[in-house]
DNA sequence: CCATCTTTGTGCACGCGTTCACAAAGACAT
DNA sequence: ATGTCTTTGTGAACGCGTGCACAAAGATGG
């Protein structure tokens, strides 16, 4: 997963936990594509197979919301979509504003599944005068010496920090002592916001480095069951270990891994 | 979270819990800044911090590597940098595909943060003509025609998906026959892939809706601690429930919600 | 060599999330 | 009205993840 909140670890909120919320944008999707083919009713098995999902936990999480739902006939579709949507907040409109207009940016800035879902993008904002005005998917740039300005004329509760990760800690402060409460961070650092304020983060690199993990299991039970620890291609070690290996021996990796003695 | 595994849900692969795999990249990240500080130990409290988890936590996730680390001192900057880049399969190199090369796959193709930890742009594949030979950040773009001789010539095991949503799929159905066996997918789409085949997905709508969720909680709880079910501003609600509440009352939100009588 | 002090590694308890399995609800046919 | 059949809503069991708290390890100083 690329994301996880960074404060406030364990807040139920509103009874509804928190991988239920997580899923609820999901099954608003599948129900929105299910809408679009006027089709008026679907059950739990139905959806939860649209949205990827175990029907039991389906099931679990719309009771979170209510008993919405009809025994031997299922939920009704738009009923459904609009009591996700309500849940969700997004029966109101959300002002955005991007900050920093580069590569990854621009391509936000110029997304349709932003206006989608209740999402407006208010503000661009970068710091680089020569793109002060500059129009990026129609929506002129401004200049960040207008953040506080442009947070609190527009109301501005949500943020989007597509900055590079040296300055994104203090943007992030910026955003939030001008009043922004969300804050979702596409640079690669870990951000810190006071109590209140809640911080999402995507991270394409930690997702590719999961990705690389299961691939190299894959590939290593793949080569012979055991083989022993490590079987070829080591690829050059760095230092020594820190004071290595007196005498004890506590204990190796989990199971058999490779031993403790570095590689030349 | 943006993510999360799509099929083969519990696999305590080789006994490193999931959740520890998704922080590995966390605490590298850390420990790459501070060996370039030349930083030669860290203790757990300092490297916890600088990656925004509990001490204990990162403890007990390098315990399922080994016993690296010293009583006393902390953990050697260099020696884990190694240790944790060899467990996630970073001490290799892999090739990575990235299809639909439009405003975001464009912006992925330029990202730096690819090259940085032993990842490789192998190709950019898009369907469009018009764009094939074209080069964007310096790589020619490849016709989709040709993804299976890619994928199979530059033995291509990680493909990200940057389609429009309507393809996906069908991309990654393409990808897998040709031998991919891991997927990043950008599109709003849930892929089904067969067994073996890990994907992980990005979203950023579904990102923005749950941080709209706590903001409307957040807004919801400042003004005023009960006043009753949904105090003001309905926006329109849609068609009638389905089989509207006839009689019996079995519950309603989880506690005191909004009825479920439909307004208007 | 011994004492002290720091920090790791982990046993343990707890809470959340997932899944199974089933009783009850209600649609629908007769 | 009654019976059958589908599907919901949820009780209960289980496993995973988290964080506390502490014993043991080992560094450091005398
Ligand atoms: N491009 C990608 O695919 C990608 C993927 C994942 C993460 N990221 C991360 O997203 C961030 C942006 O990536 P990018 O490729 O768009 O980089 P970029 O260099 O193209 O864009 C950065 C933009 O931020 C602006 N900026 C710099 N300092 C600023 C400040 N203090 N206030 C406001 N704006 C400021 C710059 O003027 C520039 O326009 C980086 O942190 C990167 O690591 C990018
Ligand atoms: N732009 C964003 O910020 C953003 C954010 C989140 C998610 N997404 C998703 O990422 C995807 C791409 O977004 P985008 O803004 O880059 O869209 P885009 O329309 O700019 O780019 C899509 C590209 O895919 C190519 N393509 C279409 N069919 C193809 C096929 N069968 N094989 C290969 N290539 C094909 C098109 O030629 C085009 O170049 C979409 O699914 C979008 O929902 C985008």
């Amino acid at each position: 997963m690329a994301t996880g909140r960074t404060h406030r670890p364990a807040t139920r909120s509103r009874g509804i936990p928190e991988a239920t919320v997580a899923r609820l944008p999901l099954y608003l999707r599948a129900l929105t594509a299910l809408s679009e083919r006027s089709v008026p009713t679907v059950s739990s098995e139905e959806l939860a197979a649209a949205a990827g999902v175990n029907s039991a936990k389906l099931r679990k999480d719309f009771s979170y919301l209510g008993s919405y739902g009809t025994r031997g006939v299922g939920y009704d579709v738009e009923y459904l979509v609009y009591q996700i949507s309500r849940e969700l907040g997004l029966t109101q409109d959300w002002p955005v504003v991007i900050v920093g207009i580069g590569n990854l940016g621009a391509a936000l800035a110029g997304y349709g599944g932003f206006a989608s879902r209740g999402f407006r993008v208010a503000a661009l904002i970068d710091a680089d005068p020569a793109m002060t005005g500059k129009p990026v998917a129609g929506i002129p740039v401004q200049h960040s010496d207008d953040l506080e300005k442009i947070i609190s004329e527009d109301g501005v509760s949500i943020g989007v920090i597509a900055t590079p990760a040296g300055v994104a800690q203090q943007v992030c402060d910026r955003l939030v002592a001008a009043g922004v409460t969300s804050i979702l961070n596409f640079a690669p650092t870990v951000l810190s916001v006071p109590d209140g304020v809640d911080v999402r983060k995507v991270d394409l690199s930690i997702e590719l480095q999961i990705l690389a993990f299961h691939e190299q299991r894959k590939a290593g039970e793949e080569a012979g069951a055991e083989s022993g620890p490590e079987a070829g291609t080591e690829t050059g070690a760095p230092t020594a270990p820190p004071a290595a290996r007196t005498g004890g021996s506590s204990r190796k990796g989990p199971d058999g891994d490779v031993p403790a003695v570095m590689p030349a």
